[in-house]
DNA sequence: TTATTGTGTGAGACCGGTCTCTTTGATAAT
DNA sequence: ATTATCAAAGAGACCGGTCTCACACAATAA
């Protein structure tokens, strides 16, 4: 049943209503599923539209609805595991809900992210889910929802912004993980995080515009300093931005004097470089150095020893902010919400009290 | 500078056309960066157009156009760090030639991937990349060339569909991998793959409807005989579709009297849960089990021992499919072409002799 | 019988852009 | 002075759907 391929033009709803002798609306009513229309014209319709195998232009269906059915996501690196789990999140819950889901990356930048949130904006999403990347400068944020559509933030929240928001307990969960190593008895404890900051060194929490990072590495300084850790900030390390540049940090804080005895990684990409550095050093986990991760990623229980890790709810996540953003999508009107979800610690081999000649 | 939220409709060509008091066709010109203006009038209309906040609908433009800037790629699972990985080699080149990415997600199932398909010939994306999960039921993949939209293929290729191909030499680089395993003494040697079949149970290769797992099955085969192994099909393991499949395949490969000695994983997600299954057993590597995966992920170098693998040009498949299709995009018209990219191994710790015990 | 209600269909505007065709007015050529 | 040429701007059709409104005709109520 090979008909002419059809190449150039494709089939419009005008088409298959001349096929089926009835009016472009009728034929419309049909293949559109709205109205109402008698079981002979109906049935007519469809046998026109199969004939000539008729697809409707999603695009010109929703420019008229002005609903597209997709859900735009922007996150910051979809290579990271945590966020390829987020995504499954939030694509199981879109597709329960019958809207698609469209991705972009922002590789944490913001030029990047105002990019693909100008271009999501364009192809009128009906609903947007970003990560945003930075505190400060959020006016292409403010812009969606200007322009009507909803907006969810997902793993870091904006205290300026007042939109449905999804994360978790992080200051808290980083003061339990640091108080597991200084319980162990480090005093030589760092904090590595991918996010950079002017000078590339740590100062104060006001060079973080990292909701998330900002609030972990102010539990992590509140629990060193009730511990009696004097300067623990000497100890929190920026810009593991890529495998060498942590390999960098990483080589740093392992060597010298005051070399670091416990290591808290702000993601598991980063744990993982850490982790190889520290091999190659020959130092042994946990009795030369303890380390624990955020992201109880796969490979964090099959290393030897197996790693600490913070167990955020990742998929659990991305699940709520999509069902959040969807039930606003479908008409529900209330003030924000700010989801906090709770936060387990996976306590593996990975940390140990620190080895005798560094006390 | 707040003006009132325009909360009900977005700004248009014409609104910007009044403000500015020329014809809708002349801001159109300017906006839209084609045709003649002069550069009075151009600036009017832009100074107009920010006053009043202009975006451009990209819905409607794209209508107009027939060209939408999307590429549509439709892969077997996200989560999958083989594909994450693909799928930034798809972006990057995408991004570098002007287009943008919409990624659904197949889960290796045909109806999903129909879908999928048939959602984004809707959206009227410029083209398609499909990692076909089936070589039997193609008949959407044929569609998407009928409708004229250039389709192109990653990672599996499709006999009977000549479409642009890029895939890696799987018949010769698990020939390569298997005789590794064969070289060092094995007879037991298992393959292990995702993919399914009816029956559950491998008879033949006509039961494989992937072509790469099919061309890595033949290969791995291939070998065995040719090392005098009998019936070597007897350890080819099917279904291993979630980690609790995998785990219960991995069992019963390792236990009995004639349990495996060598296992080649076809992926390395599947590779992941072997090893924890290994580890769960009390088993060394390689003392008591060899194990090779397909895929250098990125967990493989940190076990102990660190896992040899096969490694597949990953970022470079996806990058290259993208870059063929971004081609035929732009106007190129050329028989299609069928890329094999070159293939290595890393050989690490994880393959040794098999233990005296079995010999 | 006439008015009322309701169902099924058709005609045509509309969404927000692009693009072709026409018109205008200024400059150059005759 | 008259005509040819051309750049710049305007008018309006068009893309492929949705949706409002009008209308025909049948069934029911007065």
């Amino acid at each position: 049943m090979k008909t002419t391929a059809p190449k150039t033009r494709s089939i419009t709803v005008s088409d298959v209503a001349r096929a089926a002798n009835v009016s472009k609306a009728t034929a419309a009513r049909v293949l559109g599923g709205y109205g109402v229309v008698s079981d002979m014209i109906r049935a007519d319709v469809m046998a026109a539209a199969k004939a000539l195998d008729y697809r409707p232009n999603e695009l010109a269906r929703s420019m008229t609805t002005g609903r597209s059915g997709i859900i735009g996501v922007v996150v910051g690196d979809i290579e990271n595991p945590f966020f390829s789990l987020a995504v499954r999140g939030i694509s199981d819950a879109a597709k329960a809900a019958g809207f698609n889901v469209i991705l972009a990356n922002s590789g944490e930048k913001i030029e990047a992210e105002k990019a693909a949130v100008k271009l999501l904006i364009g192809k009128r999403v009906d609903g947007l889910i970003v990560t945003p990347s930075e505190s400060r400068d959020i006016s292409h944020l403010r812009d969606i929802h200007r322009s009507g559509r909803p907006l969810a933030l997902l793993d870091r929240a904006l205290p300026d912004l007042d939109v449905d928001t999804v994360t978790v307990d992080d200051r808290g969960i980083a003061m339990r993980a640091t108080r597991i190593l200084a319980d162990a008895g480090h005093r030589n404890i760092a904090y590595v995080t991918a996010v950079d900051a002017e000078g590339h060194e740590y100062r104060d929490l006001g060079q973080i515009y990292t909701s998330s990072v900002r609030e972990r590495i102010d539990g992590f300084l509140t629990v060193c300093r009730d511990a009696g850790i004097e300067r623990p900030e000497r100890y929190v390390r920026l810009g593991a931005t890529s495998p060498a540049e942590t390999r960098g940090v990483a080589d740093k804080l392992l060597s010298g004097p005051d070399r670091a005895t416990a290591i808290l990684a702000s993601d598991s990409v980063i744990a993982l470089e850490i982790f190889r550095v520290i091999r190659q050093r020959g130092l042994r986990i946990p009795e030369d150095i303890s380390l624990i991760t955020f992201h109880d990623a796969d490979w964090t229980s099959v290393t030897t020893p197996p790693v600490t890790v913070i167990d955020q709810p990742v998929y659990a996540l991305g699940k709520s902010v999509a069902e959040l953003l969807i039930r606003r999508l479908k008409g529900e009107t209330r003030s924000p919400e700010r989801l906090i979800l709770p936060t387990a610690i996976i306590e593996r081999g990975s940390v140990g009290p620190p080895s005798n000649r560094e006390r």
